[in-house]
DNA sequence: TGACATGTGTGTAACGATACACAAATCGGC
DNA sequence: GCCGATTTGTGTATCGTTACACACATGTCA
């Protein structure tokens, strides 16, 4: 047997007349209980008990009201992606918390890559926005722009009208950069995506002359330009860490680029094997994860390299377990900025603090101790 | 400045007035594309477009059709432990794989333990619920049986009109049990909270003839019954533990038990070490999660104990962390049972399959191998 | 005692959309 | 050339609640 009766929904009116109050009443005792009397408001109570009353329907209330106690949060990746990412997990703690504090409910817009990701936007039921980092030519984005709600972007992009959080990924990159190419020969980037379409594989920062390698993967030929990278933080690190290499009167086109499609240390491990191999093999690699770094990590420790002896790397966010590898990484809490996000998109943040630039700090462990 | 003016929402009519249609074109244009010409279509997108449109008002839509696209998730625990705890995250990430497969919302529901809570539920726009474990007297489950929504309640309690999700907790417990307890003269065990309180501490499963310590922390002295815990797995896997015991010849009596409040390593290793040390310092640990026995390892390593030569050790769950500490542990995938109470609940799993009892498997590892 | 604030109850009029039933136009088959 | 099926468009009647304005009783203060 399956299939539960359909149990038709018991109305406020039904219980305000069991009440032998008006149904306003029975309104003010659920919305405003301070509005009605003590008595009144048992008296509702009761009646709800007695014909199974379960409450106000939240749709209805929000047609009415124009609220939903529902705060919206969008990833800019699939679903599943904030509860398998650590980063992500981390940022999503923060806005629950303030969520919590503010009895609001928390949405996940289920967004999967496919163009009807607009249409679960538009369809959301939530009072504000709060977006994990996506692409700048992503359509979300601009649905979430004409739904006319408060809204606030962490790590990019940027857009009129639409809040802005993030810490200055270039600033960062460049002084980790700094930390891990010093007196490197060969540098390597072990990057996140480029763009929407997520290419992986390896290649330079730009052509060579002789005739090195192309690329691998499915890379398209001719180098990675940072300044083409739709995801801000993506660019902003790429920006940074050829500002370290040029520091040392290094070029870009010296610069060996993995990209992964993914956070994940398996896509890293394999990538960074290429990285550490051939004529180029590369004697620092600078992840834009900590996830990313410890990929590059196994993969070192099995051919036989030694880290920072052979290689320097460095990684990103500290996360758990950059501390016990003696990862150099920069620092920044995910959670406070979640929290911060939240507050802002809530409204309870003072305007003035609205576009945030939030703090980073520079992490030096063994990683970097280059001998 | 701040303060977003407030935008008055276009309306549907408008939108049919402007492309020169039924406002019931524009509503099937929207909700039932297949349902219009694609001439009609296309002119009530444009309009849409020119009048800054953002799609059907979630909240008019749900109170007239009766659904929401929401699926709602309730935790036992605060809001954050969706994102905290890497149990229930794994869990939630299949919950989230199945909603973004039917284009649904999942929205969280901001429990944090008051009793506002209630509230918070039957505020909820969401088409069905899924509960993790919560404890037998928890109020929030009556508020959701009283919403007559669909609802799946994983680990408990259990109860008429919801679903029910779990593995056999207490044949599982009394398996992993026997190979922690074989050859041990202590046996101590690690357990969740025993119910809502959470009180935490260290004492005996009964208390001894002896003049042995009455039990520390918060916990009440007269030792525990398994049978009095209102959370139902730990209920059963603490019977478990006790059948293991038996077989063994023991008594409950002689087992140690600590409780901890929440699922963390850090209170773990700080009741492990009272368990470890002292009179009655135990030679065999079973542990209900592998985030405790992780603390429990730790502790050891700190007194300078052995594992297994000193003491054995199990956990559960089978985390990414147990395989690597050598740590023998219960399997069961979280994330299947996520995903299948996911659907369940969305009405999407045949009939049949509704009551369901997942598999788990022992792993045996090091840390059981008694030299 | 009058003036005014405060507390409590009520009726009416939306909020913005979709289910449903019906009608007109079009199509295919024989 | 006729009939039934299909496609496409429309009007009406709600869905269940809350904002608002008003009415009345009671309390407070000069």
């Amino acid at each position: 047997m399956s299939g539960r009766t359909a149990r038709r929904r018991v109305t406020m009116a039904e219980v305000a007349r069991a009440a032998g109050v008006s149904v306003m009443t029975v309104s003010y005792a659920y919305g405003q209980p301070g509005r009605v009397s003590d008595e009144a408001r048992a008296k509702v109570r009761e009646a709800a008990e007695r014909l199974g009353y379960p409450g106000p329907h939240p749709g209805a209330r929000s047609l009415r009201s124009g609220r939903t106690g529902n705060l919206g949060v969008v990833l800019g990746e699939h679903l599943t992606y904030a509860f398998d990412d650590p980063q992500a997990t981390r940022f999503l703690s923060g806005v629950a918390q303030v969520c919590a504090d503010h009895g609001m409910a928390l949405t996940l817009v289920p967004v999967t890559g496919s163009p009807s990701d607009v249409d679960r936007v538009t369809e959301a039921a939530v009072d504000a926005f709060v977006v994990w980092t996506t692409a700048d030519d992503d359509p979300v984005i601009d649905a979430i722009s004409a739904t006319g709600l408060p809204a606030v972007v962490h790590g990019g992009p940027r857009r009129d009208g639409l809040s802005f959080v993030a810490a200055d990924d270039r600033a960062a990159a460049t002084a980790v950069g700094r930390e891990v190419f010093a007196g490197a020969r060969r540098p390597g980037v072990l990057s996140f995506p480029l763009d929407r379409a997520r290419l992986s594989g390896v290649t330079f920062g730009a052509p060579l002359d002789d005739a090195a390698p192309a690329g691998s993967g499915t890379l398209p030929p001719g180098g990675i330009d940072p300044d083409a990278s739709t995801f801000r933080v993506t660019r902003r690190r790429l920006r940074g860490y050829r500002d370290a290499w040029a520091e040392t009167g290094g070029d870009w086109s010296q610069v060996r680029v993995a990209v992964c499609s993914v956070n994940s240390a398996r896509e890293a491990e394999t990538l960074a094997a290429e990285l550490l191999t051939g004529p180029y093999a590369c004697d620092a690699i600078a992840a834009m994860g900590d996830e990313l770094a410890l990929g590059v990590l196994r993969a070192a420790t099995r051919l036989g390299l030694a880290v920072p002896g052979d290689l320097t790397l460095s990684g990103w966010d500290d996360s758990d377990a950059a501390a016990p590898a003696g990862l150099t990484t920069v620092a920044q809490s995910l959670r406070d900025q979640g929290a911060r996000c939240a507050r802002t998109a809530l409204g309870v943040l003072a305007p003035a603090e609205r576009d945030t630039e939030v703090a980073w700090h520079l992490i030096s462990r063994e990683s970097t101790r280059r001998p």
